[in-house]
DNA sequence: CTATGATGTAAACGGTGTCTACATTGTAGG
DNA sequence: CCTACAATGTAGACACCGTTTACATCATAG
């Protein structure tokens, strides 16, 4: 068990943490090439492993996919985590309404600063809620924790609730997704960050209203 | 030049058609298994071709792959005309309001009957806007259109016309996504087409208000 | 009718995911 | 303490992929 020195490239026949190694390996490439750069053998390779050896730890490559987007939606939601405890506070109505903002601007936030990481973590469809390894809720909790809060704070009505994961994360998704690598990959910065301001915050008027409707 | 006898299999040492015909093979295999299945040897094998003589129509895999994303973009593109087109076509703001509701749920149907070419639409990017070859405008100017109608009816004011293909493409796009192979692909059908509805409803408001937020 | 450019072929290269038969090792039970 | 077994890693093969190169065939312009 303890052939793995920090300092030696010595090691004996066996790895020792060869699954979680494989997995490092693989979300650096995929940090930089995103979900494609996602390789079995080059990870292998990294870790100074036969290819074979890999089969030992995952059924195929999609399942070490898998793995590497459990851990960029990881990543993610630490930032977000962060980003609302940065936020100050406020009580009531306003402070819920705040952190609904501050969530969606730390999810594009994510997706901008670490592109290869975000479209890696949307690559493959992952079990609906794993149980978090890290110490943060997982994306879709935090959203329904924050749009919960906007109901028990008398910011919005109970039917506003109404499936408002969906209207918020769509328009957030969309976005990101649009603005890395998508079809508005490359609007200058500033016109991006105006666009990016606007959806986030036009995010409100989807979940506020929901009647009245024009059609 | 009259090789390719519809009925006859044989075929002299040119092709004729090969870039058409390979594109066409690739098309239909996009259709069900997305960008993924889109592989040159597969196509070249398709049309009856040497693998090398791709290389003679592209310049590699992703030169094929955009024009076969262009062939969805203009699928898609169809169909959105189609259903404005099929809308009956009211007067004034309430008009233009429907019409945006229309291409926006074109727009996901599209994305939901064909995930295979809607996924491969928007796997690589495509020039800003090529020249279309189909009888369609083209995704993004269709949403132009109908948002400056919002504008000449009075429904809208000039400055929530500021920016908004991006929020109301960014809502449409982020549904069509989740729902297809994304996070919210096995929600159960009549509850996705539920949500789907509140999506493409909100939109209206995301476009509408522009001033008194919250925060 | 012939030279030339366009198009297709054959064969090879390195890379990939995956499988199978085998080698090594940690460890539980005698 | 030893040994059988389960876990883990290796070597080598297979089929497939994208891509390149040298060559073959053909349509057509001059």
């Amino acid at each position: 068990m303890s052939n793995v020195r920090s300092g030696g490239t010595e090691r004996s026949y066996h790895h020792g943490h060869l699954r979680e190694a494989l997995v490092d390996a693989a979300v650096s490439a995929a940090r930089s090439g995103g979900p494609e750069a996602v390789v079995l053998r080059a990870a292998t390779r990294k870790a100074g492993v036969s290819a074979g050896a890999a089969y030992r730890h995952f059924a195929d490559r999609d399942d070490l996919l898998r793995a590497v987007a459990l851990r960029c939606l990881d990543h993610m939601g630490d930032l977000m985590e962060r980003r609302l405890d940065e936020a100050e506070r406020l009580l009531g109505p306003d402070g819920a309404w705040r952190q609904l903002h501050v969530a969606g601007r730390a999810y594009v936030e994510f997706a901008i600063n670490e592109p290869g990481w975000f479209h890696t973590a949307f690559a493959i469809p992952v079990e609906a809620e794993p149980r978090r390894e890290g110490g943060n809720r997982g994306l879709f909790q935090i959203l329904v924790d924050v749009l919960d809060q906007l109901v028990s704070t008398g910011a919005i009505t109970p039917e506003a609730r109404l499936r408002a994961e969906y209207v918020a994360w769509s328009s957030v998704h969309g976005i990101a997704t649009l603005v890395t690598g998508g079809s508005l990959r490359d609007l200058p910065p500033t016109e991006r960050d105006a666009s990016i301001d606007r959806v986030v915050r036009s995010v409100t008027f989807q979940v506020d209203n929901v009647e009245n409707l024009p059609i």
